[in-house]
DNA sequence: CGGGATCGCGTGAACGCTAACATTTCGAGA
DNA sequence: TCTCGAAATGTTAGCGTTCACGCGATCCCG
């Protein structure tokens, strides 16, 4: 137990020249920095000729540095091609860098998107993104995501999963990280940024009705999406405002296949003029189906579909609907993470996006009866 | 330097009976579980009454733990609700648990499609997934979305970037961390799965010449796609073994819109009677153009397009086209990561995927002229 | 010219885990 | 009953950061 004074360079793995003062190592004194493994700042440091702390001020922008030792840390950063283990540092600060996606298939246009959005708004805040898709939409399974991602201590979790049961699964859910909700349940008690659903449906309902269509049809999505219900709110609101006839609506699951179906049902009714279905997918296979019965669109029957995704304008014929801005809705709902984040307290805002009307040639004026 | 003999109870924040022996602690005992922070192996290990070493073999289901403390430790753990923090865990192994994914837009149908089925299959496998996804399209930008990934310490990186330019790109990079490539370019010197694209364009190309056209026109993918070389060649040598013409190939980009404007050129001209399209986006648009300058499909032209998107059945008329697995491409690619993550080994293995043809009826016999 | 504030930097201890080794326990055979 | 070795558990030292200090050197002002 007897210390003999033995020299600070005792340590194993010494390969950088411990040079005190005025750095005079020349590139012949390094000596194979290839083989060595990643260097940690104990090892810019030795190089440097400070201490590893004076290496974590220069990296983290602190004050109290001289810009002379400045210089020569950031040198021999660059010259032993460090980078910071943001693993350690995680451990240290409690803080990852790294933001949670809970998502629904990201196979659809709509999630894909707005994934898309967010990835690009964190990496610009110099966040990571780290992605759990849904095995299925349940409230444990949304549960589980999230737990896997707080598991792996993201700083917080954006959940793109719109679906009404997934405001009830986030009640219960603890709120010891900040969460916020996108295309999801304004009813939530996290902060939510959303598209008017319902105002979107009215836009579309009242295009139809000022075309003279004495009412309008409706082929709603799946009915445990949040979107089903705003559309089909605002799709009845406006005919009930506008004293129309309401008609029961039909339903699909998104699918162009779902679309085609009530289609085929609504070809047989030769008194529907005018249908607004709850997106364009389903747009896409219900005017198949009218044109494989003969209704002619828009000669007999007007369609508007939602979404605006980018086939939709070359539909037969193209599909007058109503765009979602995903993109802008993925970087509010990085937004509102950001504020979060920054502030410390959870918030409870509300961000609407509005969405707009599309013209094209699948909607015109009824024909006079 | 004198041990008194202090009992092991005198840690700090003592919060939980350091109950030795069986443990009878009951409810009572546990003093506000709530308030606590979040527990670790120590904590678990106090309550348990064993050590913070014996907790973490119990959860490493390390052999050597007597089935009475391996039920003590579960039961602390449960009580406590504990969670192993990943983050130090990294830090001690050097392993993250989680792979990431570089990808190109992942709004394309194809690569949302491909992302979709890494996920399932790392979350499977017990992977977290980390996603960055390139601003453009160039070398330095693949080579800084790696770097990112590398930072974050993640223990692989799968790459869904189908550009030519991305073999280039990863030539250079440091092959330190394992990388797979997911249809992407296979003289690529890592391992690569990919949908044989040559052999799909061959079906569809065959398919029309099968039909009795005389040849076969094609709207090519953007040029620095991989895809979009495979099915060009794919289709060109398939004209070209059949002795029939090898009209100059039209190309777009992957959009909708850039096949309208293919099929307006088409359109013109009176001798084209079958078209290769080589996505289903472009081919939407082409349909669009001919049907608006009075070219009938299949009538006066065929049309066959690739990916099969589940909206091609509803087009109009619906499409012919070839089916590409990507859900199965993604799987692959996640197993060529496991296999190089298990041995350790880095690999150069290729998996070819089959395509298949879905005849639909964008595609009829010539017109005998 | 002296004394306290400030600057610039270093030291040691976390963070929560695993790896390697040390130590205790326990059962079986002599 | 003692011994020995394997089984079961504990101890210590990292992993690479950051945080909270501490300590000389420098500076300013009376």
């Amino acid at each position: 137990m007897v210390d003999m004074g033995t020299p600070p360079q005792s340590g194993p793995a010494d390969l950088i020249p411990a040079a005190r003062g005025p750095a005079e190592s020349t590139a012949a004194d390094v000596p194979s920095l290839d083989t060595m493994t990643r260097p940690a700042m104990t090892d810019v440091g030795r190089f440097a000729g400070v201490s590893h702390m004076t290496v974590s001020r220069v990296l983290n922008g602190a004050a109290s540095v001289r810009p002379e030792t400045r210089a020569r840390v950031l040198a021999a950063i660059e010259r032993l091609g460090y980078r910071r283990n943001i693993t350690a540092r995680a451990l240290a600060t409690g803080r990852s860098q790294t933001l949670g996606v809970v998502t629904i298939d990201t196979t659809l246009y709509g999630p894909a998107s707005t994934l898309y959005g967010i990835e690009r708004a964190a990496r610009a805040e110099g966040y990571f993104v780290s992605i759990v898709s849904l095995r299925s939409i349940d409230r444990a399974s949304i549960r589980e995501a999230v737990g896997r991602l707080v598991d792996q201590r993201v700083d917080g979790v954006i959940l793109v999963v719109p679906l009404v049961s997934a405001a009830d699964a986030l009640k219960g859910l603890a709120h010891d990280i900040p969460l916020v909700a996108v295309e999801g349940d304004l009813r939530a008690d996290i902060p939510v940024v959303t598209v008017d659903q319902v105002d979107g449906a009215r836009k579309a309902t009242e295009h139809l009705l000022a075309l003279g269509h004495r009412t309008v049809w409706h082929v709603a999505g799946p009915t445990d999406w949040t979107e089903s219900h705003g559309r089909l709110r605002g799709w009845r609101d406006t005919l009930a405002k506008a004293g129309a006839d309401v008609p029961p609506p039909l339903s699909g699951d998104w699918s162009a296949l779902s679309g085609y179906e009530a289609g085929r049902r609504l070809s047989r009714m030769p008194d529907v003029t005018a249908v607004f279905v709850a997106n364009d997918q389903m747009a896409l296979g219900l005017l198949r189906a009218l044109s494989e019965h003969g209704r002619g669109v828009p000669s007999d029957i007007s369609v508007v579909g939602f979404d605006d995704i980018p086939e939709a304008a070359f539909f037969s014929p193209p599909l007058t609907t109503v765009r979602q801005n995903f993109g802008l809705v993925g970087r509010n709902g990085l937004r509102l993470m950001i504020e979060q984040l920054d502030t410390g307290m959870a918030s409870t805002m509300r961000v609407v996006i509005e969405s707009r009307l599309v013209p094209r040639q699948s909607s015109a004026a009824a024909r006079s009866q």
